[in-house]
DNA sequence: AACTTACTAGCA
DNA sequence: GCTAGTAAGTTC
């Protein structure tokens, strides 16, 4: 007798064994899709073993197999695998995570067999080392093309991933009109996804671009994977399993021996110190265009008369922008986006007001126009002057695009706004608009600076480096944190000089890549069930034996309420992962309470 | 997650 | 003693 150990993409570990029916024997293989009687219910399952015993005793027959050949080959399903246990998910979901939508509600798709067995062996290292390679600098795109020329010639395939469609559209022109190949697209919910999954599928060698779940792709024996600008945050899935695309990568290049590529404008941190420890290979594209002069407004040292009435843009700005639309040059006003929230600050010793439990800044809500700490549940409302110099006024440090562009249009009534002078909220959106700006004026990094997160200044610095391509003119950016080393670095051109201190500060509070964060999020309908949840959670692990696991704290989620759920968040801090999702998952079945769904997002964004 | 079973507090 | 409501257990 033959059984299947089968998962299903439900929060359950399995796997769940069933009998194979004498007819299917044959047929059925690791890696196949069936369907499976699970609590009265048909469902899909995908058989991850063969087994010819089971301790199971009323066991139950597979109703029938779904497709002629598996539609998962070893790797996918280790990859799968080792997806589940670093994110906290089951095998079953992180499967889900890795198939079209149809697939998974056990749509039927014509396969024939494939070659992979045969090519799992023999893999040609690319690249010398075998280890990741970060490619820097604002002309990589030439870097990829050899490379994927080279692994195409070697007969493996390619996956490229990128943050967003015009990324993905600018690398497969650059492809075809290079290469002559015509790459797959792959993104989530597009018209053709399961056709193209299908043609990927059967495709001896092939190229495919796309977007994060791309990494998935069932390609033939990849031989290189390319993430372009790893840093961006869209790599991250936001639902249930939480996972990075970036590491993704890293498994599969890993699992398949396959090359990796990052590449971006500038390192992150977390490669620069895997290339600063050896870990990574770093290959620097040198800028053809001279860096701009950067110069920081410092808005606390400002005129008293414009101090006074602290205008969105300083006339030092002002004046530069003007001086530029008078020769005809363009101009690149880059506002960072904000949400409903945005930092209090005073004007004039520039200090931020913070939490006096936790140390962080206070974030303005407009519902109730109240100071809130986001890690705990203090509230104030705002002080009319500053706490601190005892001298300035408490100012709204807010301002969007639209605030920007009218002011625009106010003082510069002949300029054309879109044209003349673009409004944008980073360097990704503002690329489209032209690459060569005579000025750039940045407003509201403060707002990034000061953002509860330890990665705020990491994230206003990538931004900022961003910005540097688009312009051999004049960066001109305004702050009350003059000299924040993200800053200073910028100004002089001195990458270093950033990543030094940031990871000094990092290396001290033990932050990432020094260890791991872990947040469990609880929801449920009953705020006040929820919050008793959390707190006799947040207590148990505190007092159970946690190992490499330190519990940092538990506050409400943000939002707290979100479509009729109730969140609260617990943060945790982990130097190694595995052991620690391993230990949360066997804490998390044990007593938990009814009517209160508790996720694990590893490395939150 | 979804569903079944066991158990406890409130009530005539 | 009965039941609504919920805590706990199970899924091959």
């Amino acid at each position: 007798m033959l059984y299947a150990k089968v998962v299903l993409g439900l929060p359950l570990e399995g796997p769940f064994d069933y009998a194979v029916p004498l007819s299917l024997k044959d047929n059925i293989l690791i890696g196949s899709r069936v369907w499976v009687n699970f609590r009265n219910k048909k469902e899909v399952a995908y058989v991850v073993g063969l087994s010819r015993q089971t301790r199971i005793e009323k066991i139950k027959e597979v109703s029938a197999l779904i497709d002629a050949y598996p539609v998962l080959d070893r790797p996918l399903l280790l990859l799968t695998k080792e997806l589940s246990e670093y994110y906290g998910c089951s095998w079953g979901e992180a499967i889900e995570a890795a198939l079209p939508d149809e697939l998974r509600k056990g749509k039927e798709i014509q396969l024939s067999e494939h070659s992979s067995v045969a090519r799992e062996v023999g893999l040609a290292a690319l690249g010398g080392s075998g280890l990741p390679v970060f490619v820097r600098g604002f002309y990589r795109l030439e870097f990829y093309l050899t490379k994927i020329r080279d692994t195409l010639a070697g007969g493996r395939s390619v996956i490229v991933l990128c943050p967003n469609l015009a990324a993905v559209e600018k690398i497969c022109r650059a492809i075809k009109e290079n290469l002559g190949d015509e790459p797959f697209i792959v993104f989530r919910k597009q018209p053709k996804e399961l056709e193209i999954w299908g043609k990927i599928r059967q495709a001896d060698c092939c190229v495919v671009v796309g977007l994060r779940s791309a990494i998935f792709s069932p390609v033939n024996n990849p031989g290189l994977i390319i993430i372009d600008e790893p840093q961006d945050q869209v790599y991250k899935q936001e639902q249930s399993p939480h996972y990075h695309a970036r590491n993704i990568c890293l498994m599969r290049a890993r699992i398949q021996s396959a090359g990796f590529i990052l590449g971006s404008h500038s390192i992150a941190l977390e490669d620069y110190y895997l290339w600063r420890h050896n870990r990574l290979v770093l290959e620097n594209i040198p800028a053809v265009k001279a860096y701009p002069t950067v110069k920081i407004i410092d808005l606390r040292r400002l005129p008293f008369a414009e101090r006074k009435t602290r205008p969105i843009f300083s006339k030092f700005l002002l004046d530069a922008i003007q001086q530029v639309l008078e020769q005809k040059g363009k101009v690149l006003i880059v506002v960072n986006r904000l949400g409903f929230a945005t930092t209090v600050a005073c004007h004039n010793c520039g200090k931020s007001l913070q939490c006096p439990r936790c140390n962080l800044n206070l974030v303005f809500h407009f519902e109730d126009g109240q100071l809130k700490c986001h890690h705990c549940n203090f509230k104030m409302p705002v002080p009319k002057i500053c706490p601190f110099c005892q001298a300035g006024y408490i100012k709204y440090f807010g301002l969007g695009t639209e605030k920007a562009m009218s002011e625009l249009a106010r003082i510069f009534p002949a300029a054309r706004l879109g044209e003349d002078v673009v409004v944008s909220t980073g360097a990704s959106s503002a690329h489209q608009a032209g690459v060569n700006f005579d000025l750039v004026g940045v407003l509201g990094i403060d707002d990034l600076l000061n953002r509860v997160d330890f990665m705020a200044a990491e994230k206003a610095y990538m931004m900022l480096s961003g910005i540097v391509n688009l312009t051999c003119g004049k960066i001109i950016v305004q702050s009350l944190n003059q000299r924040h080393h993200c800053l200073q670095a910028l100004v002089n051109n001195d990458p270093e000089l950033f990543f030094k201190t940031e990871l000094k500060t990092r290396k001290q509070l033990k932050f990432s890549p020094f260890s791991h964060l872990i947040m469990l999020k609880l929801r449920g309908k009953d705020a006040a069930k929820v919050k008793a949840a959390a707190e006799s959670l947040f207590d148990r692990l505190g007092k159970s034996k946690t190992g490499s696991l330190k519990l940092l704290w538990l506050h409400p989620g943000q939002p707290p309420k979100l479509r009729g759920n109730y969140y609260y968040q617990i943060l945790m801090r982990a130097t190694k992962v595995q052991p620690a999702v391993r230990f949360l998952k066997l804490h998390l079945k044990e007593g938990h309470f009814s009517s209160i769904i508790v996720t694990i997002d590893v490395d939150p964004v």
